[in-house]
DNA sequence: AGGTAAACTGACTGGTCAGTCATTAACTCG
DNA sequence: CGAGTTAATGACTGACCAGTCAGTTTACCT
C-alpha cells in the first residue's frame, strides 16, 4: 500500500557508499557491540552538528541501524551525548597516564618537554578537538558533565604537571613556585594554542607554522618563565626600573 | 472567537514584572531604536540557550515586541545572530582601544601591567564571555563571522601587545622575544584563565581567589618568561644541566 | 521442523518553532 | 477629519525531529 515499500535490500545506497565507516549491521546479531557503534556514530555527527543540530536518524544512519536501536542502548539523546563525552575524555585520560608511566626520567625540564610531547599530540588530535569544542561551547548546559571533565581532565593532568614542577623546584631547576599555578599557566598556553591550532587559516602567525614549531615555541616560553631568578645576584647589567611585584 | 483574546492591556504580565528591561513599546513609534531593543534581547537569549537553544518568541517577549516585528529588522534568527555577535565584539574593540589611548606612560612593563587590567576587566565582563562561549562552541558555522572575530578581536589585541612588547625589548626591559609571539603567550593565559574563572566551581585553585588575585598572578608569570636572559653572565650559581633549545 | 525470546526496524505521533501574512494601530498631512 | 502610509501584531502554517511501539527478523533452542 505505501508509495515505495523499501526492502532490506533496496538499490538505494547513494551516499552510503561515500561514507567510509557504515558497515552493514542490519540484522546481523552482536548486541555487545552495539553501544559502541552507536557511541563511534555519535561522536561524528555531534562532533559536526554539536549536540542541538545532530539528528537521531542520522546518527542512526551512520552507525547502519535503525532509530529504534538507538533507544534499546540509550534511554534519550541527552544520554548519549554525556555517554559520548564521557567515553572520548576516558580514552584522552588514558593516554595522558600512559604518558606520565613512560617518563621515569632524569632531569625535570627533560620530563616537561617529553610528557608536553605526547599531551600536545593528544590535544591537537580530532577527538580531543571535537570534545573541546563541546565543553567550551555547549557543557554548561551539563553541570555535571563539566564537573566531571574539571575533575578527571583538567585536575589531572594539573596534578600530573605540577608533580614535575615541584620536583625541578627540588633540584634547583626552576625557581621557587607553586606548582599548581604554574601547571594551570602551561594548560592555558596549551590549550589556548591547540584551540589557535584548528583554525590555522584565521591565524596568519599560526599558518605558517607546524604543530611541532608551536610546541617549542610554547616550551621555550614556558621554560623561560621557570628559570631561577638570577637576576638579584648577577651583574646589574640592565638599569630597569624596578616596580612593585 | 478564540478562547483568550490577549488585548494590549491584558492582566497577565506575569514574567514581564520580574524581568528589569521589558518596557512596553508597542504601538509606540520609534523605529530608529527597535534593532537595539532588539539585539538587546537577543544578547540575553543567546547567552543563556545558544543559537540553536534561543527561541525567536522569547527574544520578541523580551524586547517588548512581537515576533514578526524582529523580521522587519533582520531577515533570519542567523542574521540576528550575526549581528549580535558583531555589534558585541565592536564594542568590546571600543573599549580596547579607548584603553590603549589611556595608556601614554612610562616603562613597558608598567604600561603592560596597565592595559592589562583593562582588558582583562574586558575579558571578565558577562559581554565577553557570552561572546566567547559562541565563539568557541558555534562560529564554526560562520566562517566569515570566525575570520571577522581573529582579525577584528584577536589580531588587533595582539598588535597592542606586540607593539609594547617590542618597544619594552628595545628599552632593554625584556629579552630579545618576536613580540608577536609574546603576545600570543599572553592571550593564551589570559584567554583560558577568563574562562575557567567563569567556571571558578569547578576549579578549587580559583575558587578562593579574586579576578585581580588572578590577573597578578597571571602577569607575573608573564613577566618572569620576558625577563632578560641573565644566566650566561652571571655566576654559575646553579649546576643546572643545559640541554638544547 | 516448530516455538520462543531477544534484537531490531521504521512509520507514526505529538510537540516545537522559524518564518509568513492578513489585519490592525498609529502617525502624517492635505 | 479621513485617506494614505508606515509600524507592528500574533495566529497560523509547514517543516522538522525526538521519542514510541506494533510489527518483523534472527538466533537459538528443543
Amino acid at each position: 500500500m505505501l508509495p515505495v515499500m523499501t526492502t532490506v535490500q533496496d538499490p538505494t545506497p547513494l551516499q552510503e557508499l561515500a561514507l567510509p565507516e557504515v558497515a552493514d549491521h542490519r540484522r546481523r546479531r552482536d548486541p555487545e557491540a552495539r553501544p559502541q557503534q552507536i557511541l563511534d556514530a555519535a561522536f561524528h555527527e555531534f562532533a559536526d552538528r554539536g549536540l542541538a543540530g545532530a539528528r537521531l536518524d542520522d546518527i542512526a544512519k551512520r552507525a547502519g541501524v535503525a532509530k529504534g536501536t538507538i533507544y534499546l542502548y540509550f534511554p534519550n539523546k541527552e544520554a548519549l551525548f554525556r555517554e559520548m563525552v564521557r567515553g572520548t575524555l576516558i580514552a584522552a585520560i588514558e593516554t595522558a597516564e600512559q604518558t606520565r608511566d613512560e617518563t621515569a626520567s632524569d632531569s625535570a625540564e627533560m620530563q616537561l618537554r617529553q610528557i608536553s610531547v605526547n599531551w600536545w599530540r593528544f590535544l591537537r588530535a580530532d577527538r580531543f578537538q571535537v570534545v573541546q569544542r563541546m565543553v567550551l561551547g555547549e557543557l554548561h548546559h551539563f553541570p555535571d558533565l563539566m564537573q566531571f571533565y574539571a575533575d578527571e581532565v583538567v585536575a589531572r593532568g594539573r596534578r600530573l604537571i605540577g608533580a614535575v614542577i615541584a620536583r625541578g623546584t627540588a633540584r634547583g631547576e626552576f625557581r621557587v613556585i607553586e606548582p599548581d599555578a604554574a601547571a594551570r599557566m602551561l594548560s592555558a598556553l596549551t590549550m589556548m594554542h591547540s584551540i589557535w591550532c584548528s583554525r590555522r587559516q584565521c591565524f596568519p602567525a599560526l599558518a605558517n607554522a607546524s604543530d611541532d614549531d608551536v610546541r617549542n615555541e610554547l616550551l621555550d616560553f614556558y621554560l623561560h618563565a621557570l628559570r631561577p631568578d638570577h637576576t638579584v645576584v648577577s651583574v646589574g647589567l640592565s638599569s630597569v626600573e624596578r616596580h612593585d611585584l
